[in-house]
DNA sequence: TTCTTTTGTTAGATTGCTCTAACAGAAATA
DNA sequence: TATTTCTGTTAGAGCAATCTAACAAAAGAA
């Protein structure tokens, strides 16, 4: 799928990140180690490492150890810092078990643009400087994915008075209102979903996310679903379900974001 | 390179989505706007279709309009709102512009985990739901990235009385060492990269990132560059840039991010 | 030295995705 | 109706990535 920014594919870059990874522990980087590591055949790898020597990037030659040039080593090095950022956004950040960080950062990494990557650096620099962000994110956001189906605003109770703030000041922030409880046919946007994993999973899913827009074309009954309109599309949402997506008051939450 | 949750191949997913659009705006889907809009020839699109109705996710047949399976739309609805998910942020947190966020979700949206989507959803929620948070990306990591050359800590100094912070709680935090200053042998923590723009991605391609812990092997001087060691290499620093590398003081700055 | 095991390469096949060029069908226009 | 334009398909090719099976070379053990 397409190139990364080196000019070369997702599956070289990851070539050259585990010879990275294997010469940093150890003095020589054999077929047979990259192999195990990738979980590719040693087969695949031996066409791999001609490919990477074609476009100069490694020194390679018919059963001999594998040598980095320059611009290899620059890649490798760069791939490896990306992996390495993304999966700590990944775990720090939204809170991934580390093994499925290290899966998602690895797919992820080839793709991202240098002035993302950039970004993303600068924002793990600014957390560093700013302990209230920190703060945040450790004490309000982990904690209240401890417990998944609490309500959010539980959490946001528990750090107000820890920031100094007058939770008074935030009390309309709260008023939020559920999607049914809205006139037909006005729209609004999503604010937050309520409800336990399997239904809170189907629902964004379907496209139910904090920021989306959202138009409620026919409340629904008991017995009949509401049609609500997301993205240009008509769905149809049993009422029960409805019932969890929580929105803004009118002309509140932000502007929604364009598709 | 791989394949996405679903069993199918991102290229697919793409397709899926590009479907999903047009027939959010129009009331059918010919390959020929698909083809456009993916920047593909029309030659591309028809056997894409074709491993499309295989899997059972369009129905399909020669010159007629594409129409959605259950399954299909499933997919289709769930690639858009990761990909939506993903552009967001990266512009909303990390303050990318549109076109690059636009580019780089489409890119890594195959490739999220189910957890990590929902972590991500999570995260946007209790964005909404805690004001704090929100003001300090907005007010401090965003107007800390429009002048990129500033200090970081500049922008540490003018949210602090607004979140009605003693800013003498966090003087100790601001004390940084640079690299060059450290004991030889010593082993720290990477704060920051004080730098321009132009030094400052050299070095994060290579590796020196906050979290990252860093060895000085060997303190340089006006002409010897400085040696030290990240992630198992060695690595030369000329003193100038090494200058640039601001580390946290002994035994501080959270723990060591594993490889 | 000779045999065995480990390691690496090659051959040959498959899958996915894309392209250009040539062609076929449908719709619009004269 | 006849012609032109637009749209979609097919044929044929190339590249990247992976596999299994067979083979070859190197290293280690007897
Ligand atoms: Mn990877
Ligand atoms: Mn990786
Ligand atoms: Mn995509
Ligand atoms: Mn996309």
């Amino acid at each position: 799928m397409s190139n990364s920014e080196n000019g070369i594919t997702g599956s070289l870059e990851d070539y050259l990140e585990t010879i990275y990874r294997i010469l940093g522990r150890s003095s020589v980087a054999r077929v047979r180690d990259i192999a195990e590591e990738m979980k590719v055949s040693p087969a695949s790898v031996t066409p791999a490492m001609k490919r990477l020597a074609e476009k100069k990037l490694i020194k390679y030659s018919k059963r001999n150890y594998i040598e980095f040039t320059e611009k290899g080593l620059f890649i490798a090095r760069r791939t490896m810092t990306r992996h390495n950022l993304l999966s700590r956004f990944l775990t720090e950040i939204l809170g991934i078990n580390k093994e499925q960080a290290e899966t998602d950062a690895c797919s992820m990494e080839h793709f991202l643009s240098e002035n993302s990557m950039e970004r993303l650096a600068a924002f793990f620099e600014f957390l560093a400087a700013c302990p209230d962000l920190q703060f945040l994110i450790d004490n309000g956001f982990s904690k209240c994915l401890e417990g998944e189906t609490e309500q959010l605003s539980r959490c946001r109770w528990s750090i107000c008075p820890l920031m100094n703030h007058d939770p008074d000041d935030n009390d309309k922030g709260l008023e939020l209102i559920r999607l049914i409880d809205i006139d037909p046919g006005s729209s609004r946007i999503i604010a937050r979903i309520n409800a336990d994993k399997q239904v809170r999973k189907q629902l964004i899913d379907s496209g139910f996310i904090q920021g989306a827009n959202i138009i409620l074309s026919r409340p629904g009954s008991n017995d009949l679903p509401c049609i609500v309109k997301l993205d240009g599309y008509d769905q149809e949402l049993p009422l029960e379900i409805a019932e969890c997506v929580l929105v803004h008051p009118e002309g509140e939450g932000k502007h929604e974001y364009e598709k």
